[in-house]
DNA sequence: CAGTGGTCTAGACCACATT
DNA sequence: ATGTGGTCTAGACCACTGT
């Protein structure tokens, strides 16, 4: 069989940047260009193919890459199609908390205030904002089978969400990580998160419904674009009486 | 080109049950009956296509699974290797705590207690034994920074740790799950764990020096071998004023 | 140098979903 | 019937490692 000695546009691949990266980046790039939205099917492998002058072999890969980190999902006998978040996807990837039983269960949320400050040292470092830039705040009541249980308050730089409005939050019907990728296009890839342990203050008993001392969750969480940008923090405070945060690991490493 | 209509051996590939996961599935199985020890070289992928009767492609495939897992671990030029716990992996897949800075760093292990009990309830539904079933129970204290950080209460089914001593534990120099591994042929694939907030006792506020209701960390981990089956129960209970629990999630599930 | 994994090709047939 | 992704083949050359 015969292989010619070098691809045709990029000059080979090198090591470590081998030809389904490339592939990989341009894919990417077209959804960042939202040449396909969240949603939207892709063109078929076969055009794909053609496309960017590789084999089935190497696009699969490259498409096997971003699959596996929820970028694109295939559906057989439909196509591929771009990732978008939804209620159960949130659920099943970025909400933590279980009932005792360890049942999912998606939480009833309460919005409860929304304000306009600006960035503290700490929180500008975790945006990558300047200290001093705009941020919007808001904050939600979550309950689960009804109970109150914890309560988010969630800093997001007002650059990249204009426009957005306490009223706009008091009508959505979505999960937040929804109303961010369909009205600011801005989808969340993956969220990174520290927990610590605290005691309820007055203000935090009142919310949550217990006493003041009694032994919370603080779960501080910051949420990164495709880029790996940070778009938002949250802090999180939660009352583990009827639910748990839970997580796993593997033995391997995830990349 | 020819393809032949049907694999050799087993008729072939059913859908859900594709050839190359019944490649891996024979895999583990030789690593299982420790045809392949946890370290050692298996055979070249060239070999292993001959063995199988399969093609690179697909037992590429397989090997990939194994490999995102941590089963296998790939080295250029050198060979394929069976996955083994290690310091460094211990620290990387398995212990959560970092320092306030972000910094991880292998904690310092005391012994505290080693005791043999019968499983409750809970216990037992947890590791997957009968109630009244032997159990080992061993606790330690971690630090970090040399600061009291946590104490750990250790269940572990006594017929799979037959031969486990008191004076074994203190001896040792590994990580436990690299005792499980090297000593006992056991290995931790995976683990899952539930956080709550709980204040400090009597008992616990002297162990980790600190105030009677102080707010802890109250983490139960269940470590499941590569058979997926229960070998260890552990409570951790942590204080987070120096330290904070750190877990990471993406926009893609793990398969 | 020989041997290993890493990448890539050009196709084939299978299973699924829609028309 | 058509088109999609899912699986599989039988090789090729590249890059790395140890002798």
């Amino acid at each position: 069989m015969v292989v010619p000695k070098k691809k045709s546009a990029n000059g080979w691949s090198l090591p470590g940047s081998p030809l389904y990266r490339e592939v990989r980046r341009q894919i990417v790039n077209a959804i960042d260009a939202l040449e396909w939205r969240p949603g939207e099917v892709i063109p078929s492998e076969k055009i794909l193919c053609e496309r960017f002058g590789v084999s089935m072999g190497t696009l699969r890969k490259a498409v096997d890459e971003l699959v596996v980190t929820g970028v694109l999902v295939r559906k057989q006998g439909l196509g591929t199609f771009v990732g978008q978040h939804s209620q159960n996807r949130y659920l099943f990837s970025f909400f933590h908390l279980v009932g005792r039983d360890g049942q999912k269960e998606y939480p009833g949320v309460v919005f409860r205030a929304f304000a306009v400050t600006a960035a503290d040292n700490v929180t500008a470092q975790s945006l990558g904002v300047k200290v001093g830039a705009r941020l919007f705040c808001l904050s939600n009541v979550l309950s689960l089978q009804g109970k109150v249980t914890s309560m988010d308050e969630i800093y997001l730089p007002a650059l990249q969400f204009r426009g957005l409005t306490e009223q706009r939050l008091r009508d959505r019907r979505t999960t937040l990580y929804q109303m961010y990728q369909d009205e600011f296009r801005i989808t969340v890839a993956r969220t990174s998160e520290r927990i610590r342990g605290c005691a309820a203050n007055r203000s935090l008993a009142r919310v949550l419904q217990t006493d003041i001392g009694a032994p919370l969750l603080e779960i501080i969480r910051v949420a990164y674009t495709f880029q790996d940008r940070p778009i938002e923090l949250r802090y999180s405070y939660v009352k583990t009486e009827k639910c748990e945060y839970q997580t796993g690991t593997y033995f391997g490493s995830r990349t």
